[in-house]
RNA sequence: GGGCAGUUAGCUCAGUGGUAGAGCGUCUCGUUUACACCGAGGUGGUCGGGGGUUCAAGUCCCUCACUGCCCA
């Protein structure tokens, strides 16, 4: 038998634990283990230059307990694990990087600079497993995957074709988010906004011919410097300030304005979008540069042309009517210097204070600057509906299911996905181009459906070279031609309106090596991060290879845990793209996790220095207290959840000491438990392993006549109702419930109360409280293990002598107990219930109004009917059974309830003049706690309308409450008399 | 600007109509061979403010304030 040390040490139990597992490799499957499991989960991938953060540690924590308890329930659990290629954010890290070598990406090319990001990413990509590792993660890590790893490319690619095919996406020059500094577009939800201190100027726009009295318009901005880019200036058709000029424009008259600084005229126009008391009332429209001036001009009647006045620097052009001196200044230079040549010539009026909420770049923090650009979208609304539907048929649930909301919201008012992003690192847009030579442009559709034709015809010979069996048949749909060819080969030609052709194919290398002998070039632009992270769940289960999920089920994977952060930017692409691509749903059950936030209530940031590396916990308490922290958060109550504690040089925190402190106590009565057992251990472990009792059994050979048998019964029955909470708890995902309900069996009725009765049973040997002790032991270790998996397993093979880990058994389960056995439990319980009653009374009076130490004996006597008999528990209550007759004079009456009235000696030393007052302030407390009973009580509308077992149960409370209070007066009264 | 949360003991949080709870902290006492990383007993709250519904509100409704997050 290996000894456990004097306390636990989670450091060395984790180490020799971590290295069992991997050497055993215990979490590894087959590959048709892994296809056919029953139970499945996909971990949301981490960027791959990431580092593990609290979130991550969380979410971890929740999922391996799932994955630990499925496995241990008898079903085949497989943990999808991997890391995500992050473009952007892993991109801004490289560059970085070459910034400190004074070089730029376009130094050093494409190539290299991908060449780079790779050993960047091979030589990080180890980090987070290994950070996974120490937490205790289950999972098999030599099914890892990466999305830019060799077969997801091919599912990118599928995906992309399929969508395309779908008539889903398509090309098309948008206003769409750009970043200046990192020279790609964005979609909406990588834009964060922040309230920022800007100004309001307000600048004269001269009419071109004075109307009336009206000279001039005031326009109200905060960015002066995009006027060069005005189309119009926009008033309200309902402002009185304007009515003058808005009948005129009613009535089809154009008025002009000139454009301040230029020779450019514009004409005022009406727009209901303008709000009257914002500025002056009047706005002026830059639809290249501003979504909301898009909108308004796409509402007029007459199209006016948009006006991009920047580069993709957001540098302003070299345009002829944008002063030469301005030409080539950055936007905020470029603003400077137009305020100040407004002022020059008086035409700005005023400069406000103002706050407005900036557009920003989550990666880089760079303003957004809406801006013209030709890009790659995905048409939503179909797919958003196919999105709405599973979720509001409840066929995918939300656990807290509020977050529906958040979900629905977002796809009800869906946007188009812009996908393609100017960026080198990721999914290269699967889309090759070829453009037609100068003398080609075609000039009408005749001559260009004739060039199409040419040009796919062209390439069809080339493909029938490389033998494919290519023919062209056109879809009216796409306007296009489908090539048919080799199995998993399709791709299709189609007419593009900037003059060049473009085909897409699903996955294939060969064939990209034709179209570079053909003259085509691949789009240089990848794709978004998250259209390949939409693919996880099934990407990694070898979709396409495989069309559905194994075994006919009806989801790729059972649960999804993830932050609610990316409900929108994840989660709700993975379904659309599952339901559309595989016909199947992603996942069942949605789990969001709440926020960790710092201990002041503000977001965790790396930038800011304030985020908790879990690693260090893991380092300062370990592991297994970790978790049994995360557990403890769960994923219900709060959204936000503070991280208890304080930086002190590292980060402490008591309450996951708290939580390592739990687990020292185990380990001590688990020590406490085999030098109980000693002299029948190996027996105990023998039938452990080969004839293991029920429950029911257990109880059945107690028998409830002995009192001494009582407190086992009591342990067995609670045990039992315990174990249909927990398991109840973790299918409800109520992983806090859970724990909490483990931790105070264990400390409270398992610790407290029945390893005391047994330390005082012990005193006469007693097998069937031994086996008993064993038994719920060796169950409280099991039904932690999916917390604290190593402290489980080390407690758990030195318990039972074997050296197997808790994985390879089975869960605790509820079981349904006999009448008779009900009865048993019932009874003991309410045995149980008094004893402690009694223990707590005695403690109170012991030391609280007799002011003895804890330690002091007391002589008593009782009147209980259904008592443990006092010899029995002497030392669980630290009291002597003696006749009432022995008690002498000197003696103070306990109220435990309305058959236990237990009279107490009061022992020589105790001064009762002294204790006098202390007794008189217990009586003032119970006269008030009286007062209030009373006055509820007897209050007729609570009388009319209560219910009876109310009624009863706070009658039955003043009864006791009455009785005590007669005794504490009649202790009083004689105190005052002596 | 819209939405979602939260506001309960000094701190972190439970508490879905019936006498306000836990852990930590704090105070007092105690080293009994599982554990002082422990045990026992105290202290501490008009449940953010204001209104309403109800015999009864921390809990349901309205409103205001502050905090955090999400979406524009």
């Amino acid at each position: 038998m290996s000894e456990l040390d004097k306390s636990y040490n989670p450091k060395i139990t984790e180490t020799k634990w971590l290295e069992f597992w991997q050497t055993a490799k215990l979490f590894e499957l087959s590959d048709q283990q892994t296809r056919e499991a029953d139970f499945k989960i996909a971990l949301p991938p981490p960027n791959v230059t990431g580092e593990l953060h609290m979130g991550h540690a969380l979410n971890l924590t929740l999922q391996d307990i799932l994955i630990r308890y499925k496995n241990m329930s008898g079903q085949k659990a497989h943990w999808q694990v991997g890391c995500d290629h992050a473009g952007i954010g892993t991109q801004i890290l490289v560059e970085k990087q070459l910034a400190k070598e004074g070089l730029t990406k376009y130094d050093i090319g494409r190539d290299e600079l991908i060449k780079r990001i790779w050993a960047w990413t091979d030589e990080h990509k180890g980090k987070i497993e290994a950070q996974m590792k120490l937490l205790g993660i289950s999972a098999d890590f030599t099914k890892g995957r990466f999305t830019l790893d060799k077969d997801y490319t091919v599912a990118v690619r599928k995906a992309f074709f399929e969508l395309f095919e779908q008539g889903l996406i398509y090309q098309g020059k948008r206003l769409i988010n750009w970043c200046p500094h990192c020279l790609t577009s964005l979609s909406d939800l990588e834009v964060v906004h922040e309230d920022r201190n800007a100004k309001l100027y307000e600048i004269k726009y001269i009419l071109k011919e004075p109307l009336e009295n009206i000279q001039e318009l005031i326009v109200a901005t905060s960015r002066p410097e995009t006027l060069f880019g005005d189309v119009a200036i926009a008033i309200n058709p309902l402002d009185e300030k304007y009515k003058v000029l808005s009948t005129k424009i009613k009535n089809g008259e154009e008025i002009k304005v000139k454009l301040p600084l230029t020779k450019r005229e514009i004409p005022i126009i009406l727009s209901e979008e303008v709000k009257i008391d914002f500025g002056t009332g009047a706005l002026k429209i830059t639809p290249a540069h501003d979504f909301n001036d898009q909108e308004i001009i796409k509402q007029q009647s007459n199209q006016i042309e948009a006006i991009n006045i920047f580069n993709e620097k957001a540098e302003l052009l070299n345009l002829d009517f944008i002063p030469a001196d301005l030409q080539g200044l950055e936007r905020f230079k470029a603003r400077e210097k137009v305020v100040a040549l407004l002022t020059e010539k008086e035409l700005l009026m005023t400069e406000k204070k103002y706050k407005q909420a900036a557009a920003l770049h989550d990666r880089c923090g760079t303003v957004i600057e809406p801006f013209l650009s030709e890009q790659w979208f995905v048409r939503m609304k179909p797919l958003a509906e196919l999105a709405i539907k599973v979720v509001e048929e409840d066929k995918i649930k939300f656990h807290p299911d509020k977050y529906k909301k958040t979900y629905l919201d977002w796809l009800e008012n869906i946007q188009d996905w812009c996908i393609s992003r100017q960026l080198w690192w990721g999914h290269q847009i699967p889309v090759w181009t070829k453009k037609f030579k100068d003398n080609q442009i075609p000039i009408n559709s005749a001559e260009a459906e004739k060039l199409h034709f040419d040009l796919a015809n062209e390439f069809r010979k080339i493909a029938q070279k490389a033998n494919y069996n290519a023919s062209l048949t056109s879809d009216k749909r796409h306007s296009s031609f489908v090539v048919a060819s080799k199995p998993n080969n399709k791709f299709i030609f189609q007419y593009a309106e900037n003059g060049t052709q473009v085909i897409t194919l699903n996955s294939d290398t060969e064939l990209e090596e034709l179209l570079k002998e053909a003259n085509y070039i691949q789009d240089k632009d990848v794709l978004d991060t998250w259209f390949s992270s939409a693919l996880w769940p099934f990407a990694t289960l070898n979709w396409p290879q495989e069309a559905k999920p194994a075994n006919n089920q009806i989801a790729w994977t059972n649960v999804l845990s993830t932050a609610r952060e990316i409900i929108n930017l994840w989660v709700s692409r993975m379904i659309f793209s599952s339901i559309n691509l595989t016909d199947s749903l992603p996942f069942t059950d949605i789990l969001i996790h709440p926020v960790l936030q710092t201990p002041d209530g503000k977001r965790m940031s790396k930038s800011k220095g304030n985020a908790i590396d879990p690693i260090e916990l893991v380092n300062k308490y370990g592991a297994d207290a970790s978790r049994l922290w995360y557990c403890s958060v769960g994923i219900f109550g709060n959204q936000d959840i503070r991280f208890p504690g304080q930086k002190d040089g590292t980060w402490s925190s008591s309450e996951i000491e708290q939580k390592r402190r739990f687990i020292n106590k185990l380990w001590n009565a688990t020590k406490f438990v085999l030098q109980t057992v000693e002299t029948e251990l190996k027996e105990l472990r023998e039938n452990n392993l080969q004839n293991k009792k029920t429950i029911e059994q257990l109880i059945k050979e107690l028998d409830s006549e002995k009192d001494k048998n009582i407190a086992d019964i009591w342990i067995l029955g609670e045990w039992n109702n315990m174990l249909r909470e927990i398991n109840q708890h973790l299918n409800n995902y109520e992983f806090a419930e859970f724990g909490q309900k483990l931790e105070n069996f264990v400390w409270n009725d398992f610790c407290d109360s029945y390893l005391e009765i047994v330390k005082v049973a012990g005193l006469e040997t007693n097998t069937q409280a031994n086996e008993v002790l064993f038994y719920i032991l060796e169950g409280v270790l099991k039904a932690l293990s999916p917390v604290i998996p190593f402290a489980a397993d080390e407690l758990y093979t030195t318990l039972t002598g074997t050296n197997n880990s808790l994985i390879n058994t089975s869960y605790p389960k509820p079981e349904e107990l006999s009448v008779e056995s009900k009865e048993k439990c019932k009874k003991a319980k309410s045995t149980m219930e008094e004893a402690k009653l009694t223990k707590k009374s005695m403690n109170s009076l012991r030391q609280n109004i007799l002011g003895l130490s804890p330690r002091e004996f007391l002589n008593c006597s009782t009147t209980s009917t259904n008592y443990y008999p006092t010899m029995y528990f002497s030392g669980f209550y630290s009291t002597n059974e003696v006749p009432e007759s022995e008690l002498g004079e000197r003696k103070v009456k306990l109220i435990i309830n309305e058959n236990n009235q237990s009279l107490v000696q009061i022992p020589e030393a105790v001064n009762l003049a002294e204790r006098k007052e202390v007794l008189e302030k217990d009586l003032k407390k119970k006269l008030a706690e009286r007062e209030k009973l009373q006055v509820r009580f007897e209050d007729k509308g609570f009388f009319n309308n209560a219910s009876e077992s109310v009624k009863e149960e706070m009658r039955k409370n003043l009864d006791i409450l009455n009785l005590g209070i007669n005794e504490l007066e009649k202790s009083i009264q004689q105190i005052s008399e002596i």
